[in-house]
DNA sequence: ATGTCAAATGGTATTTGA
């Protein structure tokens, strides 16, 4: 089962690159964050032509999440069933998972209304994995949070900026208490793993990165798994997105009886 | 030089967001 979350910043921008990453690599299952499509822009034939089921909650010109796996796709969830406007989380089954894929506010700067905003965000996903607690689960997604200075490329430089501030990773250490693990960091507890970097100044060739993009699942789903990698090939080459695939890769179980 | 990229608006450029 090899499951991957990656933010593709614009999936109409991202088309060829995603279409070309599903042919290759075939993993199970892709989460992707922000599409930027409207619901009927969303290009879900062209996805069932890849031999994919694939579903959206979109709003058009930011955010935009989807799900996107080989096998059924049920029990769809948009949104947390609040009055948020934005298109930032959709959840359905996946085979005998609760699949995630999350987009987390930017935050903005530490004095912006949208970091206040970004907080209960977090909050509100910490309920939602709460509420899923014993279940198989499995997170991925944008969470724009380093969970620690291991995550920063340069911590000093990032004093009084978003993604680092403590109430920022306070926030996602409790989506995490509420019962997942960080699979990169399991797999690789050392090392920088980044999976975003600027598009400005030549970032992803000096490495200056950040690791803000994670997949999570319950424990006994992370006792599968088998391998953990950023696919750097991703933010390579022709039109890339600012972040890089995160791949997990996780043993097949005995199916249960 | 926050040095790029993407979407939207009403453009052959500017604003907003990341």
């Amino acid at each position: 089962m090899k499951v991957v979350t990656w933010n593709v910043n614009s999936l109409t921008a991202r088309w060829a690159r995603v279409s070309e990453f599903l042919s290759s690599r075939q993993p199970d299952v892709l989460l992707i964050q922000e599409t930027k499509q409207s619901e009927e822009k969303f290009p879900s034939a062209d996805f069932a032509e890849l031999g994919y089921e694939a579903v959206h909650y979109g709003q058009g010109q930011w955010n935009g999440v989807a799900i996107v796996a080989r096998d059924g796709v049920s029990d769809v969830r948009r949104g947390f069933g609040d009055a948020d406007p934005e298109a930032r989380v959709i959840s359905a089954r996946v085979g005998e998972w609760r699949m995630f894929s999350c987009y987390a506010p930017n935050g903005r700067a530490l004095d912006n209304p949208h970091y206040t905003y970004k907080l209960q965000w977090l909050d509100r996903l910490r309920e939602e994995v709460t509420a899923h607690r014993g279940e198989r689960l499995l997170l991925g997604g944008d969470f724009n949070v380093a969970r620690t200075d291991l995550d920063c490329w340069d911590p000093s430089s990032f004093v009084g900026a978003t993604h680092v501030s403590v109430p920022e990773r306070a926030a996602l250490e409790g989506v995490l208490d509420a019962g997942l693990v960080d699979l990169a960091r399991r797999h690789q507890p050392e090392g920088p793993l980044y999976t975003w970097w600027d598009y400005r100044n030549g970032s992803f060739r000096r490495g200056w990165g950040l690791r803000i993009d994670y997949l999570l699942s319950d424990p006994t789903s992370a006792e599968d798994l088998r391998e953990v990698y950023v696919d750097r090939e991703t933010r390579k080459g022709e039109r890339p997105s600012d972040h890089a695939a995160l791949v997990a890769q996780f043993d097949r179980r005995a199916p249960a009886d």
